[in-house]
DNA sequence: CAACTGACGATAG
DNA sequence: CCTATCGCCAGTT
């Protein structure tokens, strides 16, 4: 089939796809989204997903974390927001900002 | 149109 | 362990 209705990246299509899959009290990291999406190194178009669509498409922007386990926002600039939205499910998450990747991470099925 | 930005990751040293 | 650099895409200035 000829699929050229978007011009996005077809990366960039199953990046959203893949966050949007995350499910409740799990949570992934940007490289894990980027290489579900066919580029380990594509994380900073992750970035870029969030801060664009997040809103737009409804998407669990709080559910994704960076590879070390912790949240990447800084105290005053969202990180208490998003420390509590996984608290909200469930999550711990330590007062640096750190979770259990061995616990609450999340893989896409589809690999 | 060129340069910069954005919540990062992998690799190299 | 820490720092530096390249890679990735689209939107903004």
């Amino acid at each position: 089939m000829a699929q050229e209705e978007k011009k996005r990246s077809e990366f960039t299509r199953r990046v959203i796809e893949v966050i949007s899959s995350i499910p409740f009290g799990r949570v992934t990291t940007y490289g894990a989204v980027a290489a579900a999406a066919g580029n380990p190194r594509g994380a900073r178009v992750v970035v870029w997903v969030l801060n664009s669509s997040s809103e737009r498409e409804n998407l669990p922007w709080h559910r994704v974390i960076n590879s070390k386990g912790g949240i990447s926002l800084k105290p005053g600039y969202g990180f208490e927001l998003q420390k509590q939205l996984l608290e909200s499910e469930h999550i711990a998450v330590s007062n640096e900002g750190y979770i259990d990747l061995g616990k609450y991470l999340w893989r896409s099925t589809a690999r």
